[in-house]
DNA sequence: AATTAAATGGGGTGGTACCCCGTTTGCTGG
DNA sequence: CCAGCAAACGGGGTACCACCCCATTTAATT
């Protein structure tokens, strides 16, 4: 990759960056490259879609979560570990608008795209909760990336706290405690 | 109201109908207009936002789950009643591309909105179930209801059997069932 | 320094939403 | 029955968008 090819491109991704910030994942391609002092030429050249575009965005806040699910392994409650994971992964996808939009959107063809790299961050945490016994084995991490995206998604405008109260909602159930 | 205005505002809403179950909520407004015979500035005049067609589109679907809510009143289990219908809403908002979307993405400000509508048709259902102990009283319609259409709007690529299947496991949550 | 292939971006195409305003059309009172 | 008028109409304009073509520039290599 040339030196040029290469400062053109995190000068798109930085501005991408910020525009998405103001505006949502919908910000207009052609601004985002007038920002970065480029051409729309070579923005659709190193991001053939949308997509890719915000993925790059997105890549380092995808692998901060990442971490913070390694960290959790080792917490003493394992559902309250995946609990808490999971709500911070809606907190983030909520405040960073557009995340989940990227993540829930993404064409499926697109091998490591946002969502799988999540799933496979998050899924220790399950199968330790799993074990101990405190979720049931059916329930695919799958399911729940798709659940935590979706409330986020939903609640894009209602912030971020309503997203964390939605998620343990749909994790506790609508049961009683006892019943 | 004019004779030719509704007449107008009739087709502008069957043409609607179609080009969103073909291409989705954001089908072009553009393409609608041409497709019912009418200028542009004509479907702008009778649906000054994207939102208010919607609606109006998808006017008697809603109508037609308000009516089932209805019916599910007088079913003997308070909690399958309330569950059922959710399930059917989900099955709806994703087959009919765009009503999940339309609900969600609704300006708030609009007062009789789609999502308005069905949650006062459902809460019926969740204050049986609550009065039957099956349901947490601190669990609200409003928040079903946009767990639901979260749902639809993340399982529309997958189909309405897994918009379904996640909308029963929000409402069990993770736990087993004798935790 | 000369060569070469990669990278660039201005400008074109075809699409969109939305609005202005001259024209037509349905309604109604005489 | 028809004349007048307000309501409704729609062609055409503006401003924006994604995406692509291709002549030109530029970084790397010999």
């Amino acid at each position: 990759m040339r030196a040029d090819a290469q400062r053109n491109y995190s000068r798109i991704v930085s501005a991408a960056s910020a525009a998405i910030a103001r505006d949502g994942a919908d910000a207009s391609l052609e601004a985002i490259a007038r920002s970065a002092g480029v051409g729309s030429a070579t923005l659709h050249r190193h991001f053939p879609s949308r997509w890719s575009l915000l993925e790059a965005v997105f890549r380092d806040r995808i692998e901060g979560l990442c971490v913070r699910a390694e960290e959790l392994r080792t917490a003493p409650d394992a559902l309250e570990a995946l609990s808490t994971w999971l709500r911070e992964v809606a907190v983030y996808s909520t405040t960073t608008r557009g995340l989940a939009a990227s993540i829930l959107n993404a064409p499926a063809e697109e091998s490591d795209s946002c969502s799988t790299t999540l799933i496979s961050a998050g899924d220790p945490l399950r199968r330790r909760a799993v074990d101990e016994g405190s979720v049931r084995p059916d329930v695919a991490m799958a399911d729940l990336m798709t659940l935590v995206n979706a409330i986020s998604l939903a609640a894009q405008e209602a912030g971020a706290a309503e997203a964390e109260r939605l998620v343990t909602l749909a994790l506790e159930g609508v049961r009683p405690r006892g019943g």
